[in-house]
DNA sequence: CTGAAAGCGCTAACAT
DNA sequence: ATGTTAGCGCTTTCAG
């Protein structure tokens, strides 16, 4: 059984717990006998309405508390009341990045009084379809989905939802619903123009499982325009099919050093951790940064930039894409109008490896 | 695929609100007549009941999909079937441990279909409690609690609630129900007797907001008594106020050199994060690790590991901790014997910095 | 300001 | 193997 009923127990007045204990989970209509109301004014009690008078409020919870009384929100928002949940679909939360918009996320929904409901998709179609069902299913107040590369079903189903539905972190693509992030593209193109501008000329790229990040290669792609702009082309390149990692990036930057012995000047990291990689594999063969190997990475973690040298990196606004995602949402549940595209930018941070 | 986007009753203005109002989804009912059966059988047919023909649940998935059916499980579970949601409260997403801990968590969960619904406490235990209500609220399958100290309420709570829950982290406290985690006075012990057996005699600490972590403050007790083991004591320590970090690591490091110039020969940090901000000053400062000074750290992160010199710590089992918590809920709602006590443990790892 | 009636959409418990 | 009957516990109408 699910749930093990726990039996009569002595009662002791004043100890929550055993009060619980003695009885099925007590309902609206227990309280409502309790206080001496209906069912609705208990109900409408303790959901704060405005026309209650405040002596009946003051009945019904004295009643609610001597009976442990616990709101169901299950019969609640079946019975048309709202739902404070928000399903929230993330690729993975291996990758620092993710944690770090969920953090946002959960903060100002915590503010709201909502709570994410969690689905990892592992950066697959298929199963994001499927959570996305799942999730739905238990209507949810809104939506927030970092996607991959949606199947159209999975389209059609939040668009038929008719929730608020909220894709992050890219903002290259058009929404469904509405977008918060970013331009990786752009990010990539201004840390090129940057470098480029530094004198560097011979530039080589370290990525991870590019396959799996497609911001990672919208980044790459607009490095690359930078390049051409200036009549350059990326001199070597390392792309490994496992997911970043600091280990990764040691083990990356040591690779594209055998291929390419001598030429390369800079090397540009799929991202923060990965670069850091990098800076130490130089650290280890003694190769001084960015003297003979300059580095730059993405995202501006606080680990790049306590380094003994400062990481060349573009600051990504992670905590506030979570944050700025809740916000459209709560604003559009509030019936506010809400914009379909919010660009939360980057920054480059000019660091001591490049 | 048909999605009931053309269903809308009465739609008469643009606003998104109102047009989500006036979308009716349909319902077991409606599949049921399209499909000529009840709605029972509905229901069976698309839960995979075995008591229902391979010809009629054809019939029904064909109807079901036809008018884009998708199932309530508001409604479900308030009728009693199971529900697939697991409270998750977690005083942080900002230390690594707690998403690497949601990560193994959601891992398992996911494989049986089962969703986290996430509450950050934010180590506030009124926060908590009011969290531990709001999720019980819903009536979950379970509950997944990363306590920091628990009011009375919120035990009583927990205990009346009679569901299945997991106190994770700690083992160092008897549990309402069940625990999985390890010892964190062990490790720290541990990881004493090994710097002394390794010839250090003149030891420090450097730590971060001890305050919210009771756990880091049971690996200094745990190592203290190891030094008191050997007749030592801790010749120099500096704890910060503030949550752990790279930077907060090198900071303290500086700090606690500051005050003690020549004796300390090794400095045991509060975790990896800050072990590395340790790393990085005395690089930056030319001190020679472990020759001058040693370093050691706890959690066994993969940066620590990427150092130039691998880092001396403590592996703890992080994502493992989440999976074992998932499993013993997973087994106690399948009707299984569960422990009560799951010992995750750790791991000494001996690195390259002490 | 309070109450009575009428479900929300589903599933468990018995039917058949 | 399928159907019938009753709710689950709440909140929305609509009355008073």
């Amino acid at each position: 059984m699910i749930f093990p009923l726990s039996r009569a127990v002595e009662t002791r007045s004043g100890d929550p717990l055993q009060m619980q204990k003695n009885l099925r989970k007590p309902t609206l209509s227990e309280v409502a006998a309790l206080a001496g109301v209906s069912e609705i004014t208990v109900s409408r009690a303790l959901r704060g309405s405005s026309m209650v008078t405040a002596d009946t409020i003051r009945k019904v919870q004295v009643a609610a508390e001597s009976l442990g009384y616990l709101r169901n929100r299950l019969a609640g928002a079946l019975a048309g009341g709202p739902s404070n949940q928000v399903g929230v679909i993330l690729p993975s939360l291996s990758n620092i990045v993710f944690p770090d918009v969920l953090k946002g996320l959960e903060d100002r929904l915590e503010h709201a009084g909502f709570h994410p409901v969690l689905g990892i998709s592992n950066y697959d179609p298929e199963k994001e379809e499927h959570l996305i069902r799942n999730l739905l299913s238990w209507r949810p107040a809104g939506l927030v989905i970092a996607a991959t590369s949606m199947t159209a079903t999975s389209r059609g189903l939040l668009a038929a939802s008719g929730l608020p539905v909220v894709e992050i972190m890219d903002i290259d693509t058009p929404p469904i619903d509405m977008a918060v992030g970013m331009s990786h593209r752009a990010a990539g193109l201004d840390m090129a123009r940057h470098l480029i501008g530094r004198g560097y000329r011979h530039l080589a790229y370290v990525g991870h499982d590019i396959g799996r990040d497609n911001r990672a290669m919208a980044r790459l792609q607009g490095f690359r325009s930078g390049l051409q702009e200036a009549g350059l082309a990326l001199e070597g390149q390392v792309v490994l099919t496992e997911p970043s990692s600091v280990a990764l990036g040691r083990r990356g930057l040591a690779q594209l050093l055998q291929a390419n012995p001598k030429q390369v000047d800079l090397v540009y990291f799929s991202n923060d951790d990965m670069a850091v990689g990098g800076v130490f594999h130089c650290m280890a063969e003694g190769i001084s940064i960015p003297g003979q190997l300059a580095i730059a990475g993405f995202n501006g973690l606080d680990l790049g930039q306590s380094l003994p040298r400062r990481l060349t990196t573009t600051a990504s606004h992670r905590s506030r894409i979570g944050e700025m995602a809740a916000r459209v949402i709560l604003e559009r549940l509030n019936g506010q109008e809400t914009v379909h595209l919010t660009d939360v930018g980057f920054t480059l941070i000019a660091g001591e490896t490049a």
